[in-house]
DNA sequence: TACCGC
DNA sequence: AGCGGT
């Protein structure tokens, strides 16, 4: 693996695991097993390797999300494997680090920013509108503020103060919330196919 | 690895 | 004091 590879993906663990300020360039350096002047060859600043990692994060998420069942192979499927995707992804995530790129790291904050715009708000619109379509979501829900509404709603285990992790389990605490929203918007048909799945989908993985 | 300066 | 940067 080449340098700059290795310190990226070192990084990326670690500020992910243990927040952006905790972990130090000399953390990094050590675990990546090299010295720090090599990483400041590859990486002009801290500010940059933080950009970088959460750049690479983040293509990492899309990349997930497009291996995930479609949402024209059948909206249930895709439902499911969301929450399976929402298991996995903030298993190993400290929820400090969104905090920590919002106030110390800007530049991060509105790469951030943008991909909840042009990726995440365009795949719950998506599922929304196609969900309707096809009888699972009541039809008479508005898509854009419930579009809104959810992304938000993903936002909001990250404020520290209204979910204290020390109180709250951040994996578990993002499922309730996301199945609070989706019962909000299931029809009759809805609900019970999504009970459904999660049934078959849980017989498959045990 | 030692060191500086914030 | 401890961390970014040399």
């Amino acid at each position: 693996m080449e340098n700059r590879e290795k310190i990226i993906e070192t990084a990326k663990e670690q500020f992910m695991r243990f927040g952006v300020r905790s972990v130090t360039m000399d953390d990094i350096a050590r675990m990546a097993g090299m010295s720090k002047k090599t990483i400041y060859q590859e990486f002009s600043d801290k500010n940059q390797l933080v950009f970088e990692s959460f750049s690479s994060a983040l293509n990492e998420d899309i990349h997930c999300l497009e291996n995930l069942p479609k949402i024209n192979d059948g909206i249930i499927e895709h439902l499911v494997g969301l929450t399976a995707h929402i298991r996995r992804r903030f298993a190993d995530m400290n929820p400090m680090v969104l905090n920590e790129i919002q106030r110390y790291f800007p530049q991060c904050w509105q790469l951030f920013e943008e991909f909840k715009k042009e990726h995440v708000l365009k795949e719950i619109t998506d599922l929304l509108e196609k969900g309707k379509e096809e009888g699972f979501f009541r039809p008479e829900i508005n898509t854009e503020v419930m579009a809104l509404l959810r992304m938000e709603q993903m936002m909001l285990i990250f404020d520290p103060i209204k979910f204290p992790m020390s109180k709250f389990n951040p994996v578990e605490l993002q499922l309730e919330i996301f199945e609070h929203f989706l019962y909000g918007i299931f029809t009759e048909k809805g609900r019970e196919a999504y009970l459904n799945q999660k049934k078959q989908y849980n017989e498959n993985h045990n």
